[in-house]
Order: structure tokens, then sequence, then C-alpha cells
DNA sequence: AGATGACCGAAATGGTTTTCTGGTCATTAT
DNA sequence: ATAATGACCAGAAAACCATTTCGGTCATCT
């Protein structure tokens, strides 16, 4: 197998399992089989190296999203489920999990940088689904850009922030409804 | 004039000019020129000082808030006004941004806790206003709990999150807009 | 030509000593 | 008698410094 993979993977493993700070190269070295000078005919650094797996995870996480897409369902419906999807993987993969972890309690600058881009990269994709519906006329025209933030804050506060605020978790299904009566009941024509 | 008050003012001041964690009980007992031992016997101890400075805070900025409203205005109005003071507040109060700095910074759990219980003051106040407008048949029967969280967390995002993140400010009257077009457009009958 | 690991300086770690500070309480002042 | 005070204490934080660790380089080896 080629010696790049090789060492994507390793990085990637050791990254979630001991987070970025706690990994080192010579640890990746090890796990990859290579030299720790081989790493960097490869990648430049350490933080090149890690910025690329977290766009592999962008490009999975959106995969994720794309395949609960349904181009015959409502926009309001996609948005939700694409949007309790990604959540969701936020939580469930585990790269993901320890990088939010490592920048609540390490405050890694690296890390909180990585997250950042994802957070932009996450917006992106949505202003271009919202775009596309406006264009079909479905929704009202609005800012995309705009629209696709107020939605993932509007999420995040009521998945993530909630829970670590009160513990409990809202049901997905009063969620929904409470967007229904006031987001998208706004958007939608 | 009164100890209690003295000693009030004086740590007040201190937590303004230092924060919670640099100002020392010490320096509070000479700036409200007692001894030291005697802001013992008006508080239990430094946490509790603090919390019941923070309390006032509250209510300073309540009246803020109740300032701007005007019983004959609509829901969004009144709700935007009173949203956006209160975040002006944040900004504009010397104690405040000192607490949500060293917050930030230091991680002081005092200063987190008492952060929690603001926000959570914030959201019962939201919540009454809002029912009282339910009431009134103005607006959709809704969750006012909901709804006063979600408010606060989308005015939150545009107006702190946005400009931490991205350097500018959105003008007022653009997230007045979205939010008319989005939210409110959902709540009101 | 590509891979490697010994090597380097800077940064992190950990252990020890010293200083600081919240809170108490015996003493003093009223 | 009651209220105020500041010296005092124990534990927490800071300062210090010796030692180790780690990202990155490069002369050497395959």
């Amino acid at each position: 197998m080629d010696r790049r993979q090789e060492i994507i993977e390793a990085a990637a493993k050791s990254f979630t399992l001991f987070g970025y700070k706690a990994t080192t190269m010579e640890q990746v070295a090890k796990i990859a089989n290579v030299g720790k000078g081989t790493i960097y005919t490869f990648f430049a650094n350490k933080e090149i190296l890690f910025q690329e797996i977290a766009m592999s995870l962008v490009r999975e996480m959106k995969a994720e999203a794309d395949a609960v897409l349904d181009v015959s369902a409502s926009f309001m419906d996609n948005a939700h489920h694409a949007l309790m999807k990604m959540l969701q993987f936020r939580e469930k993969h585990l790269l993901f999990a320890k990088l939010i972890e490592e920048e609540k309690e390490l405050r890694t600058p690296a890390v909180k940088q990585v997250l950042i881009r994802i957070e932009s990269e996450i917006l992106s994709y949505m202003a271009t689904l919202i775009q596309r519906r406006i264009d079909k006329g479905e929704i009202r025209d609005c800012d995309a850009e705009l629209v696709s933030y107020l939605l993932l804050k509007a999420y995040l506060a009521f998945v993530v922030d909630w829970h670590e605020l009160h513990g409990d978790m809202i049901p997905e299904e009063k969620i929904l409804n409470l967007f229904k009566e006031t987001i998208f009941r706004g958007l939608v024509l």
C-alpha cells in the first residue's frame, strides 16, 4: 500500500485515540511503519497532515448528509434531516468527537482553526442547498448565507447546547415542530 | 453611609477593574475602608458577595430592557429592541464585559456559574413577555421557554458570534429583516 | 532518489520552594 | 455587649528550574 495513505491512516488513528496535541510524529511513524523523516516527504508538517485528515472528515460528513437528501422531499424535511445527520456525525464519529473535546478542554489552537474551517465548510454546503431551493422557487428569496447560519446555530443550540446545559435532550420531533412553526414557516412560500 | 453598601460598591469596582479571580478580599476591604473581617459579617464568602453584585447587574439590565418595551408596539418590535438592548448592555457595561472576558480566557468556575445564572434569568424574563403576548392572542400558542431560547441564541449568534468570527458586524436592520422573514413571520398570527 | 533515525533548539513537564489569599477568631474599639 | 479589626493559618497558586519531550532537519544509508 502506498506510504502516503499509510501515514494518513496512522495519523487519523492516533488523533482519534489521543487527540491532536498528544499525538507525536514519532507515534504516527511507528503506527505507519515508516521512519519519522518519511512523513515529512509527504506532509510539510504536523498541522498540514492534520488539516488533510480533517478535510476528508468533512467529505465523509457531506456524503452522509447527501445520502439523506431527497429531491422530491420538501425543503424543510431535507434541511432538518441533513442537519440532524451532520450533528449526529459530530458526536458519533470518534475523531470528530475527540476534536470537539480537545477544543473545549485544551484549547489547542490548531484544533480550533480546523473546527472553524469545518463549520465554514458546512455553512457553504448548506448555502448551496438553500440557493438551489430558492432557484426552484420553493422558498422565499433570502440571503442563503445568513439563513444557513441561522439554521446551523439554531440546531446547534437545541441539539448540542441545550443538552450540555440542562443534561436532558429535546426529542427530535419537538425540535422539528418548533422550527416548523418558526423558521421554516417563514421561509416556505 | 452604611458599610454593607460600601463593600458592595468597592467589590463591584474591583471586579470591574480586575475580574473576579484577580480581586482579593483585602483589596475590596481597602477600597471600602473597612477591615477584611468586616466583609464577612455581611457576606458569607467571596462568591456570595459576587453573586449579590451579579444579581443587581441583572436587575439593571432588565430595567433597561423594560424601558424600551412599548405595550402598544408589536411583539416583533418589542422582542427585537429588548434583545438588542440586552446584548448591547452585555458589551457596554464594564463589569459584564469583564466577566465575559474572564470566562473566555480564564474559565473561572464562579464566573461561569454566574453567567449561566444570568442567561437563565434573561430567558425566564423573555418567557414571561412572550407568554403575555400569547395570552393577548397576538402570537401563536407556542412553548414560551423554547421560543425564548431560540430567540436569544439566534440574536447571540448574529450579534456576538458573527462579529467574533468574521470581524465585521451585521447591520441591525439586516438582522431584523432576516428574523422578520423567518422566526417572527412564523410566530405572529 | 527515497527513506531513515540521530540530532537540535524550543517548548513542555514535573517537582520543589515560596508567595499569596480566602477565611477565622482572639483582641480591640466603641 | 456588640461590632470591627488585622494577625494568623492552611491550602492554593505562582515562581523557579532541572529534566524530558517533541517537531522538524539533514547527513547518512539503502
